[in-house]
Parts: C-alpha cells; structure tokens; sequence
DNA sequence: TATTTGCGTCAGCCATGTTGACGTATTTTG
DNA sequence: CAAAATACGTCAACATGGCTGACGCAAATA
C-alpha cells in the first residue's frame, strides 16, 4: 500500500488525470458485468432446484456463518423480514436449512444448514469458486489485493465491520 | 503487471495457499457488497423521479454509446427486448430518450438521450461517480488496475470485446 | 410490571425478469 | 426478383423477489 494516498499528494494534475470520468465509468462497467457475470454462474444449478438468487444469497451466508441468527441475515441481505421469510420458508420445506433457539438469547432463531443444504451450497459454491480463481489467476496476487481494496472503498465505513466478521476465523 | 502470472510459475503451494477458499469467499462478498452499495447510490434520486434500477442501466447505456442501436442494448443488458421495451416506453413517454431510424439500415432504432435525459443522466452519473471516486482515491492507481484486471477476469472472454467497445474513443 | 426486542405471518402491491406468438419493414441471399 | 433472414415492436400471461402495513407472541430488559 506503499501508492495508497498518491491522490493526495496535492498532485492536482494526476488527481485531475486519475479521476477522470472514463476510468470511473470503467470501473462503474466492469463491476456490472463482472458481478452479474459471477452470479449468473449458479444460475443454471439454481434452476436444476427450483431456486432462485434470492435462496442462493440466504445459502451463502448462512454456510459462511453457521448459528446466524435471522436479525443478523436480514441486516446482511438488507431486506425485509417479509421478503426473506418467503425465500427461508422454501429453504426449510426443502429441508435445506434448520433453526434452532439461541441459547443465550431464545427469542433468537439460529440459521444452520442440514447436511443436504450444506452439499448444494458447496455445489453453489464451486459454480463461483471457478469464476473467481480463474480471475484472480489472470490478473494475479498484487491485482486481487487491489481487487479488495477498492471494493472496499466502495462499502459504506459503517457496513465493514459486518462484512468483516464474515471473515473472522477463517 | 511484471506479476500477472506469479500463479503460472508452477509454485503449486504458493498457488494452493494463494486460491485459498478463504480468499475466494472474500471475493465473492467483496464484490456482492462494493456492487449493491454502488448502485444503490442512485436509489434516491431515481425514486424522485419515478424510475427504477432497469430504466437506470438503460439511461447509462444510451449516453455512454449515443446513436446505439436497440439490439446492441439488448446484448449488453442481457435481458428479452420484451422487458426493455417496457422500460424503453418508460424513458420515451417521459421525454428522456428518443429514436431515430438508422441511415445505414433503416431497420435499425438509433437511441439518443434529449436533453433532459443528459441531464438526468448526468445526476445519476455523479451519485455513482462519488462513490466510485472515493474507492479509487482510498485505494491507490495501482489498486484500482488490479480492480480492473480481476473484474476482466470475471467476465468470458467472447463478452470482452462489446464491453471493450464502450471504452472505445473516451 | 411495563416496555422493548426478535421473530413470524397475512394480505396486497410493484418492478422487472421470463416465454410464446405474431406482425411489419427492411435487408440480404439464392 | 422472390424468398429468407434480420431488426424491431406488441399483446398476453406468468414468476421472482422486492416493498408497505398491520398484528401477534414469547422472551428479555428497564
């Protein structure tokens, strides 16, 4: 991170240069269909089950933090109780994701996946892990670091801590 | 991008380590997350206006390629002409954007924006730009050509050239 | 004990994607 | 030149996954 604060250097030109509308718009461009491209890998799985996106993100994240409870998904996914608990009802009448009462707390409802949806996740899984290994192999080491430090730039500073317990203890 | 093929080497523990699960989830929510918080930057000022995200994508399109055919559009979108044309009649009846026949093939309806669409693009523009600016500000140049390397990465190789061609004269 | 919190549910609506079937003007091809 | 392919539009029906609003209940907390 030796360059982190090259734009604040005072150097107007090369901010003026480095901020130039055609290099946001090309990240605005390929973060579009980058993203959309990674997603739309699962798509055909996701079919083959009779799910959609909406039960793959609910998947991930409860496969990411096992013991999740449903407030802390709602607050990941940032949408509705109403709109998740359609997409959570599916997921338990297939019987790919099991609550239990939180210990500590039992208002609480603790998200797990059953053996089945711990094997469809991975096999969700495995759809991205190709996409995204074949990326970071193309571009290599240094670019993914830069890869995750811009991404995270774009993440309110408030939300990162959130985002950043997905990561812990791994 | 001396280190674009660090992976190639055939230094297999440093590539095991390197394509870690850890790191590629870290992608993955990385990428979820700097993406959703982008678009949603728009969200305020599309709901004052009365438009959604899909009549966004399409405003963005059409003033990043003025005179563009709807068939290319519907390439880039990736979605049925069906769904575009609801969104098309949108921006048409509200005065944002208009048609004119093709010179070369008369077939062929050539998307502008009016001058009130350029405007309202330009709006939508600088709610992304904000963010965007801030990511790549935070990150340092060298980061955001990893962003961009990883980001191509993502995307199949037959897509490149169409999205390549946005860049094209800018 | 009163209030707040975590979660669930019913009901209805909206935005935006899909398929399938047709029609028309224009260009291209055999 | 006639036939086929192409670019675009449209009608109709349906699926997914968001939303708001209104309630209810059990458990934790003040």
């Amino acid at each position: 991170m030796a360059d982190a604060n090259i734009l604040n250097a005072g150097n107007t030109a090369a901010s003026a240069q480095f901020l130039r509308e055609a290099e946001i718009r090309r990240g605005i461009e390929l973060l579009y269909f980058g993203y959309t491209n990674m997603v739309r890998g699962a798509d055909g799985l996701l079919d083959r089950h009779g799910l959609g996106r909406a039960h793959h993100r609910a998947l991930y994240f409860i496969a990411r933090r096992p013991a999740m409870p449903v407030g802390d998904l709602l607050a990941l996914l940032n949408i509705t109780k109403q709109s998740l608990s359609r997409v959570l009802a599916d997921l338990q009448g297939r019987g790919l994701v099991i609550q239990a009462v939180g210990q500590r707390d039992r208002r609480q409802r603790l998200l797990e996946l059953t053996p089945e949806g711990a094997t469809l996740e991975a096999a969700l899984f495995e759809e991205l892990r190709t996409g995204m290994a074949g990326a970071y192999a193309q571009a290599g080491q240094n670019a993914v670091t830069g890869f995750w430090a811009v991404l995270t730039g774009l993440i309110p500073a408030v939300d990162r801590p959130m985002i950043q317990e997905l990561q812990a203890g791994l």
